[in-house]
DNA sequence: AGAACATATGAAGATGTCTTCAATTATGGG
DNA sequence: CCCATAATTGAAGACATCTTCATATGTTCT
């Protein structure tokens, strides 16, 4: 069991916000999600999401700023993988609670 | 531990988007977690967070909409909770993976 | 019913975000 | 060295988001 948040002064709320904002795209959460499976290049990760090689490049910038992702070249590509375990559960865990959220919904 | 995330067709990657969204802001996350800690009116929750009274309104709003909080009439007042221990777990965990993702950055 | 309090709502402006297009940098092979 | 491939970058447009201000709705009390 996680620490309860009993309160979050602003600067610590903006941190939060921005870290959570990287995972609050269709599309980045869909390039997290084939990063999860496995460390890709950018190319094929372009083709596996069905988004311009442009557009991905884009976004895996977001990514690597805000410590999500890392790119090692590896020849002429460059090989996304997650950071680390964090993120792999952060995701997890928001795919999880949304949709057990979305059931909440539907029956309403 | 978490079911891993295999792959996220567009359509769930927009409906956990859409519900990450709403974590992924400042004013949200603040009033989120003031809720964690009990529910509030929207009058002393406005007055906890430091904002106005409409925007909040506006944010409860959206939060009501996605299904993260309820509000309750009593009397004069409309007393707002979280929905359910989903929204705290999910709260706590991404404020927990978001501090160690910074944590992360700072020493690089 | 009227006054006062609590909340919601709509419109509008400022700001931010995402994608696309065009151009640039970097790497390896002939 | 030049060419092809891989990826990044910048600018611009379309669109979404957040806050504010003004107004409306609902509730209680006298």
């Amino acid at each position: 069991m996680r620490q309860p948040v009993e309160d979050l002064d602003p600067q610590s709320a903006a941190n939060v916000a921005e870290t959570l904002q990287a995972l609050a795209t269709p599309s980045r959460l869909r390039i997290l999600a084939k990063l999860r499976a496995g460390p890709l290049p950018v190319t094929e990760l372009a083709e596996a999401v069905g988004m311009e090689q442009s557009a991905v490049s884009h976004q895996l910038r977001l990514l690597r700023t805000l410590g999500l992702v890392t790119g090692t070249r590896n020849g002429r590509s460059i090989i996304y993988r997650l950071y680390d375990n964090h993120v792999a559960q952060l995701l997890d865990e928001a795919v999880y609670h949304s949709e057990h959220l979305r059931l909440g919904l539907t029956d309403r």
